[in-house]
DNA sequence: TTTT
DNA sequence: TTTT
């Protein structure tokens, strides 16, 4: 009965970091700035970057964590989230990040060395091949299948029914 | 390289028709209208309304065709699609759909009978079970196992590593 | 170059607050809560909730201090942004927060007794006439005119030229 | 009670076309390509290609005009809408369409000679100034003023009052 | 054809 | 703190 939907369009403010917890699922972080230009009173322009703190699990995180770079410009698509933690004195802190479940990148051709193109996240069975993960428990990753395409744009082999 | 995303909130102008490619795919289509309020020149409210033509596939087609009748309120976000047909008269016409990825019914509490609640499309495992389909080529559903859930909010199993 | 984006649909958690910055500023603050089913790795059905602070400015801070109230289904459209201000120890602490800059009220009919309707937010000129604000500075608010209408849906006094 | 949101990212076809109502009202229409890749059953990469009328009016028209050009990748926000019209033979035809309320030129630094920057549309003051348009009667134009800035990321004349 |  |  809810939607909780978050769009950015921004760059990263460095590589991102790829780690993987105790059992073996992937887990990238970056933080990617959003920039807002605005007139002040005096009619001054302004800009204020906002920095949103991006995580991206399994697949989506090991293509981050291959593809992306300080820099890119890169969509994002996922969800708010706001995580307790403690800090080093036991006090409860509170951090809001963004659960990422599309990401594509954006700011074409040859722009720094990415070889970009696809957009990733979900069902999305475009995504590179080859297991990048070290050793590790796993599991949850499963075996793509001959059935596992995407919602199709058109079905050939089906008349459609209106 | 590229977003297509439609977000829709609105109500069905009829219910749904549900039917089946004759490879047995499910595929349920409904219009959608949103009312848009504005002040003409003459400062006089006016209200205008744009009729949506509404596809969906699959599990989510079948979730439509039960729960959804006429005049219900739902979230609705998908992608724009432009279809070539010939009419009676031999013309190429192009209709525009939406594709829905993602629905919800809003509108809450025991409204008009729909037993509703929570969101359908994509991974959800949350969609009903029981298959509705009729006897039918099919194949392309997969069966559902143990590593199948969605994206975890949080993992019990795994620290956060970071 | 950037987009920060973000569409929430939930509920309130409790009734708005509705106040006043010294120079005469409307500013409405409330919780809205979305709530997530997800299936955990043992099968169970979860939900997991999470609350967003809202922040509403000016005419559409009034709107809300006059029509929501603890309970109600929204639709919010804002940005992310956090801030950061001193805890008491005036230790630094950072809160993120949803500017809203559109808001509409969902699920219908004699909900609760809201009068409800229309969506407010941006230019929106929908909004309830009458001045609520209590003596102060203000300034920011401009008047309406004749040519403040709205993107129209069509323009009668126009042909359209294409 | 409704919401009519479409977001896109994707790239013109060609260059923009600008045009003026008799009333002298700029329209800019231009289509814009958003691709998919996606595996069909026999496991191939396809691609499929959806293009978008797009339109925009006014000061978002002119600066559509003004800057963007084909191949030129840019987000766009606004809303779809449906218009009939009459084709050569008298029948009535309906033609979808994106009414843009919001621009983002993408794929920055000096990308093809554009100057870019900014988001364009709605409260937008951070338009190019100098009015392009032809002699034309116009007159929705409002003047900007200087209470006309937009929703303030922070007002450093107001203390936040929570 | 819906809804407010 | 909401809602289903």
């Amino acid at each position: 009965m809810s939607i909780n939907k978050v769009i950015l369009v921004g760059n990263l403010g460095k590589d991102p970091e790829l780690r993987y917890t105790p059992s073996g699922v992937a887990v990238a972080t970056f933080s990617l700035a959003t920039s807002e230009r605005y007139k002040d009173k005096s009619g001054e322009q302004q800009e204020k970057t906002e920095w949103h703190n991006i995580v991206a699990w399994r697949q989506l995180a090991e293509i981050c964590g291959k593809y992306l770079h300080k820099g890119k410009q890169i969509y994002i698509e996922g969800k708010i989230q706001t995580r307790k933690y403690q800090d080093r004195d036991g006090n409860d802190r509170y951090i809001t990040e963004i659960v990422a479940d599309q990401m594509q990148m954006l700011g074409g051709r040859g722009d720094e060395g990415s070889s970009g193109g696809g957009g990733y996240g979900r069902q999305s069975s475009a995504a590179p091949r080859g297991d990048q993960r070290p050793a590790a428990g796993g599991g949850q990753k499963r075996e793509p299948s001959r059935d596992d395409f995407e919602e199709p744009p058109f079905n050939p082999d089906d008349d459609i029914p209106f």
